[in-house]
DNA sequence: TTTTGGTTCAAACGTATGTTTCATACGAAC
DNA sequence: GTTCGTATGAAACATACGTTTGAACCAAAA
């Protein structure tokens, strides 16, 4: 199998990137982990910053046509007036379940550690990474919003789907703290019960009065 | 002056730390920005983990003093029954207001960026501070909530007090990306500003039914 | 069987890292 | 004026980094 190295290798580096962070993880480290050699990372992608691309892109891609998908059918139900509670599930649950997703040696899915990277290294190296594979997600996800909440203010509506990208990337990669927290009540393994607790709290949030 | 260098060695570390991330900013890179000499930082703070851990100490440790002096106010006002927008102000001005401080060469405040490190940074280097600074205000504000909201299950409250966290944290750090998801409407440098679209979000996440 | 093209390997490349050393400079105390 | 503890300075310490090299390997094609 002409791949096997390179997958091994994004396995390894998808757990020891999210685990460490970008540049605090060594191509030494990674395909250590992966039981290649040091050079197959240059061979195979190019430079370490190609990898790290490569990580990002397998994980994201999948993620964000799965949520373009789930908003085309919550649109189509209702093309005026598409529901706050669809828009949010199409944008959450298809992270969530990857994130959540139980972690196997064939499948080392990081999404939650990985995707706060993505919003916290230094721009240069993960800018790409964004734009190509958030940035058009978001502002058709921000003018369904627009759609259902048409009585919002323009910046108001900027200002809450921020907020509601903050609870779910700290959602994703901050269950520990909640664990903690919570003094191990609390695990946080599952998509479901995550979103049963988020989409309430965020379709509170989008539709509260925005003077009181 | 005897602590004139370390000064400036904070000053500058707050900055480049903020900027790159713990791991990714080297010791030269401060001490330079700094002007000062490379071993200066192992003379005064002993090693690069020590500096960090006394750039987050010198920004939080007040911070989260103004935390609990505004909280004790809230609950002294409403001892049975505190007032939430009171209990999340008491939470949030605090920070965002250090956070959104204008830059300049005397005060060189970069707590958003620097924040968000504290939550993702590989746990070893930053769980001291992390425990030191936040672990027990957290506590408190969490039980000041269970007071203002009896009603509410205690897995419920940890899952929204958790989101509030969220929302506060990506405020703070992820400012550019809000710049640039509304195509450079919103500039968010003002903590009142901030606060006056935080408060109503999340008084209405931390309020709503939870099955819905 | 020989040749080819893709892949792996050990080793070295030059550079950067955090830390340490020791000589020097500075000021206040005696 | 000399002494002494603190502070700074240039240089070197050993180690780690991302990348490159060139030989070795190995299955499939000629």
């Amino acid at each position: 199998m002409q791949s096997e190295t390179k997958t091994r290798i994004l396995d390894a580096a998808e757990i020891l990137l999210a685990q460490n962070g970008l540049s605090a993880t060594s191509m030494r480290a990674i395909t250590e982990a992966a039981n290649v050699n040091l050079a197959a990372i240059n061979y195979h992608f190019g430079s370490k910053e190609a990898l790290i691309h490569a990580v990002f892109a397998r994980r994201l891609a999948p993620v964000n046509e799965r949520r373009l998908a789930m908003l085309d059918q919550v649109l189509k139900a209702n093309p005026k007036r598409p529901k706050i509670r669809g828009i949010l599930r199409a944008f959450a649950l298809p992270i969530l379940e990857t994130a959540f997703q139980p972690t196997n040696e064939n499948c080392p899915v990081q999404l939650g550690a990985l995707m706060i990277r993505l919003y916290t290294e230094p721009a240069q190296v993960v800018e790409r990474s964004f734009n190509e594979q958030m940035a058009s997600t978001a502002r058709r996800f921000v003018s369904a919003l627009h759609a259902a909440l048409p009585k919002l203010d323009n910046e108001v509506l900027y200002w809450r789907t921020h907020f509601c990208v903050g609870c779910l990337v700290h959602t994703m990669h901050a269950r520990p703290i909640l664990t903690a927290v919570s003094n191990g009540t609390i695990q946080c393994d599952n998509a479901e019960q995550a979103l049963e607790q988020m989409l309430p709290f965020l379709e509170a949030g989008l539709t509260s009065a925005s003077n009181s």
